[in-house]
DNA sequence: TTTATTTCGGACAATTTTATCCTATTTTAT
DNA sequence: ATAAAATAGGATAAAATTGTCCGAAATAAA
């Protein structure tokens, strides 16, 4: 469904988020671990959610990487999948063809179109600060 | 979504069970044609289709890919991708963690679980022959 | 100002996916 | 039997994704 990638930067973005509420930044090799991601892999994906306006980074001794704690909620799972997969999980024809066209469908279409719209729907709507409160609760989990 | 190997396999599949209602055999050559896929790639394909079950092959001249008209009915969108793809679309954890658990879930499985069951009914009532009939009315395509 | 710390970014490597090519095997028609 | 036609399957190659490494640049504390 979603590369590596965006599935790591999900999870960092999340773990990120929980820590800029305590006023914490974190490090790539913090985050890899409580992710259990590669480290520097984590961290070239740091560096585009950085590009994104994901999230701030803060470079020299105490350091590392933040958000605006008043900008949490505002953040959506879109925005992470948009900046790291690009939008062909929102708008590409489930079957390949070179772009979805509701004129000349493939014969997929109409039943895909309903789940790739129901997908979009939930990526927009959910936002980090509900994702980060979950885990802190003991609810969810970002490793296992 | 779906890999490359899988579209192509859908994509063909259709194909032959279109053929097949007209009880022509149609090669890797003609099929690749058809879906605008790289020939050799999609008789890979085939090989895997015709493992599984879900397309026979005949050897020798006159030989190709077929399907058994009566089955085609039968035949879900599910098994061409349980085939190809195998079942990580249907079971896998959205986050890539290492299996969906609903007792140790990730941040987004609730929100998650709603959209991969939805595509998994989709695919599992989904059959060649109502695919194939659009196709056959002009209503849909295989290429663009 | 110096030093320690930390992100940035480019180069490189490994793995997986996608794609090609060639030969063997099977089947039908002659 | 022989030849022609067609799929099967292994070896190989190209491309994309995933992952690693290291020096440069920036920052804060001493
Ligand atoms: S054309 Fe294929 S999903 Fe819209
Ligand atoms: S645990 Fe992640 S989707 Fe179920």
């Amino acid at each position: 469904m979603f590369s590596k990638a965006c599935e790591y930067g999900i999870r960092a973005s999340i773990f990120i988020a929980l820590n800029s509420f305590e006023g914490r930044r974190v490090s790539p090799k913090e985050i890899a671990e409580e992710i259990d991601s590669p480290t520097a892999f984590t961290a070239k994906i740091l560096q585009a959610l950085v590009r994104n306006n994901i999230v701030s980074s803060v470079k020299g001794a105490y350091g590392g990487f933040e958000m605006d704690k008043h900008r949490i909620k505002e953040i959506k799972l879109a925005d992470i999948v948009d900046a790291i997969d690009g939008d062909s999980i929102y708008k590409g024809c489930g079957l390949g063809l070179h772009a979805c066209d509701e004129d000349r469908p493939c014969p997929m279409h109409d039943k895909f179109k309903v789940v790739r719209d129901e997908l979009k729907t939930m990526l927009e709507s959910t936002n980090l600060e509900d994702l980060a409160l979950d885990i802190k609760q003991g609810d969810t989990f970002l490793r296992r």
